[in-house]
DNA sequence: TAGATTGTTAATCGATTAACAATC
DNA sequence: TAGATTGTTAATCGATTAACAATC
């Protein structure tokens, strides 16, 4: 029945995953597992993930394993799927279209706003909302006062709009953009997506394996 | 000018980091940095940058620092920017739109091919390319051989267009859905993107912040 | 030569794995 | 009760940081 004052970030990156495959054994109706059949669907180690659950308290139950419906429910509440951070949607293009899409209401996540400034795409419509020129951005957070920001403008666009948002109260972004947000505005918490960088890393991991055979 | 026989992860995945700075300082004109300054710059430590430079290689030279431009391109052919995989986009929602227009020719790749099943989507054009139907896909990978396939598919349809890939001899993966991959079939190389894990540790580290404050 | 900065070894720190006593 | 499996401590492994001799 522990439960660490911090916990690192190691064991956080895995919360979703561990989430997700909790939502399937539901989905599957199983309703009882044990840390090694876990493992061997997750393709961890047992251990691991009893220490990992161990981080925020004793979940399970000696002899018989975690309840999978309590612990799903208890990730997404160690996760904060439960809560909605008002976020703003930054860069209506491709990218940003599609992290339009993601399930916000299960994320704890209410996307409240969409901005760009190209004339096509200011005032056309994005999930049930209006696409409002960057230009009204301040009047915007006054009223709407979003904490989050999903930037995906170009690498050239960030540094500006990023460093506006933060003068609106926006204190987190994803981060699509190759700019460092965080490196130039501390206090400011930034997960970063970089696409090219997971592709440069495949092509490396190829050529690694090639080297093998 | 030592070179690991195998070097790991964490210093692959900077290696990108590296090369974007690299790329950054030479856009400066700078054509010298010291692994002090590069540190302050990318906010790491300068041993850190020592050690996993050297993992490839004595690149410095003592009492000087690093060359820029040699460094870039040294990066660069570490990682095999140099090279072109073959890859073929599946899935032209607005995420594949949006790996569709990153810049492959200087990314180790090639895109040789779009696919989708979506009339709307068959037959439109996409950088250069007509968007062809999965059903065509053996037949496309017969002739061009692609060893990449970028998945931007829901996690639905995932499962089964992996396995046709991989018979059609694809060997990596950048891996946009929540269906695991790499779990269900040894020997493939697989590189994760979850926007949505990315969101949920976003909201996680927001929430930690603020019981601190 | 003297100063600077690398390459590299050693020390520290953190994360993962193994082991097992506690207990359901 | 006996068997199973957790929670937790200890051992191992790996990654980061510090220190410094080598050398440009």
């Amino acid at each position: 029945m522990s439960s660490k004052s911090t916990v690192s970030i190691s064991v956080i990156r895995r919360l979703p995953r561990y989430y997700r495959f909790l939502g399937e054994l539901k989905r599957e109706g199983i309703n009882r597992i044990s840390s090694r059949e876990l493992s061997e669907r997750m393709g961890l180690t047992a251990s691991q993930i009893r220490q990992d659950l161990n981080c925020f308290g004793g979940f399970g139950q000696q002899g018989y394993g975690y309840n999978v419906v309590s612990l799903h429910e208890e990730i997404a509440h160690i996760l904060g799927l439960d809560l909605h951070h008002n976020a703003v949607l930054i860069g209506v293009g491709n990218l940003g279209k599609a992290v339009a899409t993601l399930d916000f209401e299960h994320s704890g996540f209410h996307l409240c706003g969409a901005f760009d400034h190209a004339p096509g795409v200011v005032g056309s419509s994005l999930v049930g909302m209006t696409v409002l020129h960057t230009d009204t951005l301040e009047a915007f957070c006054e009223t709407h006062r979003p904490t989050t920001a999903l930037l995906c403008v170009p690498r050239t666009a960030a540094d500006a709009l990023s460093k506006r948002l933060i003068l609106c109260g926006v204190k987190a972004f994803l981060n699509f953009s190759h700019y460092d947000i965080a490196l130039h505005n501390d206090d400011v918490i930034v997960e970063n997506v970089h696409l090219m960088d997971s592709l440069m890393t495949l092509g490396y991991r190829m050529n690694e394996k090639r080297k093998m055979d």
